[in-house]
DNA sequence: TTAGGGTTAG
């Protein structure tokens, strides 16, 4: 390009770098970036992305970082596409805390973004902590950060995955939770209704149980044999109950034969 | 001019 009177400027650089990144020739990539700063050539806000994505997805969260730092010393301000990589970028790594921070700068700029709460919350979800989980899906019904036509697919499946995963740990806030999908119009799905059923049964909650129960039917699942087996039992370990069952039982058969 | 990610039935 010299040659011909041709130089390469940013966006030449940018888009050799971004190819360097689709296939993986990280180091390669770097050595181009700084080719270019020996050349005088400022690297600009898609500069930076597209080496930050490549660099995240190749499991160098550490070196993605510090370009950020680099860029705001140049006064580049990153925007959403930039943090988008790094976040995604962190939280396949499991650092969270560093995930959540770049999420509150985020904030702090008003963007709002309902797939980045849900990359946080998957990985919240993978790390086993529940409760985190569910605190960022609450701040997202708070903060009114609703998901789009193409993200509500996923958004439905991390509520579904929060509410079994608290069942364990803590089945009030798992119910609260459920509670509030209902009246956000959040599909249940069927393990879910499971899994609440289960964990109320082993808490003695039958009531609730059988309310849960209930609403499943309502919503057109069936419960399987071990849910049904599992109310019953439930139900059957109370002797009282199970008197009280009889009783209506026995009223039933005499009302029925009466009928006929 | 150059950067990411997200759905799904047919």
């Amino acid at each position: 390009m010299g040659t011909k009177g041709c130089l390469p400027s940013v966006v030449t650089y940018t888009s050799l770098i971004h190819g360097l990144c689709l296939s993986n020739d990280l180091d390669e990539a770097i050595g181009l970036f700084e080719e270019m700063k020996e050349k005088g050539i400022v690297a600009n806000l898609y500069t930076y992305s597209s080496l930050m994505d490549g660099l995240c997805k190749g499991g160098r969260c550490s070196q993605a970082m510090e370009l950020l730092e680099i860029m705001t010393t140049e006064h580049l301000q990153p925007n959403t596409v930039t943090y988008s990589s790094l976040i995604n970028g962190l939280c396949k790594e499991q650092r969270l805390s560093e995930a959540v921070e770049l999420l509150d700068r985020m904030k702090l700029r008003g963007f709002k973004h309902a797939g980045l709460y849900g990359k946080i919350i998957t990985g919240f979800c993978v790390a086993q902590k529940f409760q985190e989980a569910a605190n960022f899906l609450d701040e997202m019904v708070f903060g009114r950060i609703s998901p789009n036509r193409l993200t509500w697919g996923l958004h439905v499946r991390i509520n579904n995955t929060v509410v079994r995963g608290l069942c364990e740990t803590d089945p009030n806030r798992s119910f609260q939770l459920y509670l509030s999908m209902r009246t956000r119009g959040i599909s249940v799905e069927a393990e879910t209704f499971d899994f609440l059923i289960d964990s109320f049964c082993k808490k003695g909650d039958l009531h609730k149980a059988a309310r849960i129960v209930e609403e499943m039917v309502l919503d057109g699942c069936i419960p399987n044999e071990t849910t049904w087996s599992t109310v019953l039992r439930g139900f059957w370990d109370r002797k009282k109950v199970r008197e009280a069952a009889e009783l209506i039982q026995v009223e039933l058969v005499k009302k029925s034969i009466e009928s006929h």
